[in-house]
RNA sequence: GCCCCCGUAGUUCAACGGAUAGAAUAGCUCCCUUCUAAGGAGUAGAUCGAGGUUCGAUUCCUCGCAGGGGUACCA
């Protein structure tokens, strides 16, 4: 519906200028308002009410509104016809679970992938994992909704140090070497030596051989945690060690690298020139000792994703990562994966009854990501997580969070649904209807928001905002409880029973298909 | 030291530079013989501080104050 309204008024206006258009949030500013007028006035070089008297002249002409104005100090606001609105609702019915989704032509269709978790297998996930878990799912169910292919990717570190690292704590918790300060601590470790115990005595000189297995074990248990659990489905785990350094990639990035003149020695050590890309130093590729680093086997992971024909990956990391982020874009564009985007979510802090507890992986100090789904529910959990920006810290108190899990809001957008399909369920379908007897406060106020739906969908698509769709969860649930409790389907007057079905029922796909792409179940009842 | 994120009702979070700063939860008052009260109506309650930029600043800039994270030839 934005969409359009900008459409009329570009009509209106000569100059080539980005109209932006809000939603406000009361009645009175209009259903549509722009301030398009304020940045005229800087061109034409007269007062933003001058223009806007201007634009309002011509517009009104249009049959599309059915009023327009001004307002101090030069807001125009405009109201779409109710035949607009009308047509818009049957579209909704007609499209149902595809209102809201674009298909994409040739040229503007992305493939995309979405890398999120790729949580060492060192151990179980954590509550940051779970935020990114949940994020990258969303975006990725976004991305899809508009039209483009995506992959969804969990990359293993399945080699390296911290897999010898492991190997080395299993070892050690058997007593065959020492314990050491950067082992891993936790109850798992314990649990997963004791129960291996024939095995890590057989090879207790081949750390990295128990690390692996361990870590394999470790990996089945965060799939299972995120599939089950989490409802969250990987296309791809991409292996490290196999997909890789095996495949070649990393001795490919560097070549490519190396060839374009973007890599240089000193002290020993192979040198990129990320500083070339925005990084505050350049980055080591081979060590003085001839191993590459993690780095570049991560370079070597956008190729081979460019290599796989991808035209963008997106990358959600924690806060931990936060150092690593100009790098990483800098070897994307390398590699010519443009479109690369890196968010970084936020820590999550765990608080019990207000004071807060360290967590720490290596220290076996923390809440799991399992955990938390068993505690209060998958469809709280994501909600509660997916309603907050991801540069937002948060503060997470587990003991709030299991008692509000009950009045947690994903349930009240679900209730709405809910309420929604059983009147559906009980009420007839009219083969005629007169959808202009849709005319009290609360039939206009539910419609202005179900058309408001792809204009939203779109935006996060651009900005992967993923809260503003959780926020516009609530504030559509909002405005159909609110119409339920005033507005009557069945019982009324059969024109208007047949009318208000037809609102009934574009509500019921709206909020159906705003849970879908945030993830949550859709229940028939509650 | 340098870099990034953050500071908003009692609490957890919103607010593309826009109009009277929104929700939820906790508090108080009401509303179930009618499509599920996991709901609705009402009430009370907030921008860390000081400057600046402009028609307009929670948002941008500068300086403070408070919190979190990053600053490896580790992964």
């Amino acid at each position: 519906m934005k969409e359009k309204v900008v459409k009329a008024l570009k009509k209106a206006i000569s100059e080539e200028i980005a109209i932006e258009v809000s939603v406000p949030d009361q009645e009175e500013f209009g259903h549509y308002s722009t301030n398009v007028a304020f940045k005229l006035a800087r061109v034409r070089r007269t007062s933003p009410l001058t223009v806007a008297e201007e634009i309002v002249s011509i517009i009104r002409k249009e049959k599309f509104f059915f009023r327009a104005e001004v307002a101090h100090p030069g807001f125009i606001n405009v109201w779409i016809s109710e035949k607009e609105l009308a047509k818009e609702l049957i579209s909704i019915t007609k499209q149902k679970n595809k209102y809201g989704t674009k298909k994409q032509i040739k040229t503007t269709k992305k493939k995309m992938q979405v890398e999120f978790v790729s949580a060492n297998p060192t151990g179980p996930l954590t509550l940051a994992n779970g935020r990114g878990g949940f994020l990258g799912d969303a975006i990725a169910n976004v991305l899809i909704s508009q039209g483009h292919t995506v992959e969804r990717e969990y990359y293993v570190n399945d080699t390296g140090n911290q897999v010898q690292t492991l190997g080395k704590s299993i070892v050690a918790n058997c007593g065959f070497i020492p314990f050491e300060e950067n082992y891993y601590k936790g109850e798992y470790v314990k649990a997963w030596a004791e129960s291996h115990a024939s095995f890590v005595e057989k090879n207790k000189n081949k750390f990295e051989a128990v690390g692996e297995c361990a870590a394999k074990d470790f990996l089945k248990m965060i799939k299972e945690a995120l599939e089950k659990k989490a409802h969250i489905h990987f296309d791809r785990y991409t292996s490290e060690k196999i997909n890789i350094h095996e495949a070649g990639y990393v001795k490919k990035a560097f070549e490519l690298f190396s060839k374009i003149g973007k890599t240089y020695e000193a002290d020993g050590a192979v040198w990129l020139k990320t500083t070339e890309y925005a990084d505050d130093k350049d980055r080591v590729l081979y060590t003085s000792e001839k191993t590459p680093t993690y780095f570049l086997a991560d370079a070597g992971h956008y190729l081979e994703t460019k290599k796989r024909g991808f035209s963008g990956k997106i990358l959600i990391l924690g806060p931990d990562h936060y150092g690593y982020v100009a790098r990483i874009q800098a070897a994307a564009e390398l590699v010519g994966l443009r479109e690369s985007k890196v968010i970084i979510t936020q820590a999550v802090r765990l608080v019990d009854k207000g004071s807060e507890v360290k967590m720490s992986k290596r220290k076996g100090q923390f809440v799991t990501f399992a955990e938390l789904m068993e505690e209060v529910g998958m469809d709280a959990a994501r909600f509660f997580f997916l309603m907050i920006s991801p540069d937002s810290h948060m503060d997470f108190d587990i003991g709030l969070a299991k008692e509000r899990s009950v009045k947690n809001p994903v349930f009240y957008v679900q209730y709405a649904l809910v309420r929604a399909g059983s009147i559906l369920e009980k009420t007839k379908k009219q083969t005629t209807v007169d959808l202009s007897l849709l005319s009290t406060k609360e039939d206009i106020a539910l419609i202005r928001k179900l058309v408001e739906f792809p204009d939203v969908l779109e935006s996060v698509s651009d900005d992967f905002g993923i809260h503003h769709l959780t926020q516009y969860a609530s504030e559509c649930a909002k405005t159909f409880h609110n119409f339920y409790e005033k507005e009557k389907v069945s019982g009324e007057e059969k024109k208007i029973a047949g009318a208000r079905r037809v609102l009934v029922e574009a509500s019921y796909y709206v909020l159906q298909n705003t849970l879908q792409i945030l993830g949550c179940s859709r229940p028939k009842k509650m």
